[in-house]
DNA sequence: GTCTATAGAAAGATAGAC
DNA sequence: GTCTATCTTTCTATAGAC
């Protein structure tokens, strides 16, 4: 047999990774799949073998980058709840590794992209965000009171904040943003 | 004279907010030259007299956009701070005056667009976020004391909301982070 | 599974008439 | 100032070979 039997899907986590990496750095509309391809050392006519539109890859790599969050796998055993939702805030809201992450964060890199884009993208979205609502909300709530409003408005604090950091050309600013944002979300998630 | 001395000046602004409003509804790459100038009643040949490229009129139009803001504007004189603030605040965040608002706000609606746009456009942007701040400051101090970090985390939450809520697909969960977001921001901008 | 070739559509920008 | 005509490029998606 001329392919391994994993072949398929080593190719298919190789474009999703790849059209990732584009998405985030120059944005759905200007990522051609011809550049995603090249990238990938294959051609347009392997793409739609494994995937039927790049609306689908689309919504696909969002799904999964979602998935890759720090926030939805498991905490350490040897840190305490609060130790360990700092550490993901202060990750988060880090504009080194943030943006230098193989998987940044969809919420914050593609949401005044999304909001154009088909029904069923706009819907993945929704879930992921959701998702993150919940994972804070489950952390915070096991080692105090936690309203669902403090989640959702810290949520949309760390999603404003990064996304305005990759928008904004200066540095400084950048930096008072994300220590402010840092200082309100702990305060109010009570890590302090 | 076959054209009112004040002709240019009028189909200028007639173009930059048709255009406003294509980006606002369908996003800077979806929207072409050719539909803006259709709104207008005109064609290509007009834009490209008024304007040097499609890029230019991005940048304009967001200048513009942050310049109609309300906030930008006077208060009242029979209103106090504390009660104009809360006013701009709540009408930041209804879902409905917010996108049906003739120039809603660019920092908003634009800014995970504008992350990929050239450096002028960029930089227009990083004004506004500016002036936003400046602006909250502004009335905020003239009641309160308040630091420079407590209104750039909210500015950011508030950001985050609008464009997060354009997003999503629930429109329960809209209600709920809107809800949430004009508490938190009330409670740091001490309008209780 | 991946390739090449190509169909088919659209958009940004320019040139020159009026 | 605005129009029409056109150049040029680019992109998604499909068809069929291997």
């Amino acid at each position: 047999m001329p392919y391994p039997k994993d072949h398929a899907e080593k190719s298919r986590g190789k474009i999703l990774a790849s059209a990732y990496k584009f998405f985030v750095w120059k944005g759905f509309d200007a990522t051609s799949i011809d550049e995603i391809m090249q990238d990938c050392q294959m051609t347009r006519g392997a793409f739609y073998w494994h995937f039927q539109s790049k609306t689908q890859l689309y919504r696909e790599a969002i799904v999964h980058a979602a998935l890759q969050s720090r926030l939805a796998g498991d905490k350490p055993q040897d840190v305490s709840e609060q130790a360990w939702l700092g550490e993901l805030l202060d990750a988060y809201l880090d504009k080194d590794t943030s943006a230098k992450t193989e998987w940044p964060c969809p919420l914050a890199f593609f949401v005044s992209d999304v909001t154009h884009r088909e029904p069923d993208v706009r819907h993945a979205y929704t879930k992921a965000f959701s998702a993150m609502n919940a994972h804070i909300h489950g952390h915070a709530n096991r080692y105090a009171e936690c309203r669902e409003g403090t989640v959702l408005a810290v949520t949309a604090m760390l999603i404003g904040a990064v996304a305005i950091t990759r928008t904004i050309d200066d540095d400084l600013l950048r930096g008072r943003l994300l220590d402010a944002c840092r200082e309100l979300a702990a305060g109010q998630l009570g890590l302090e």
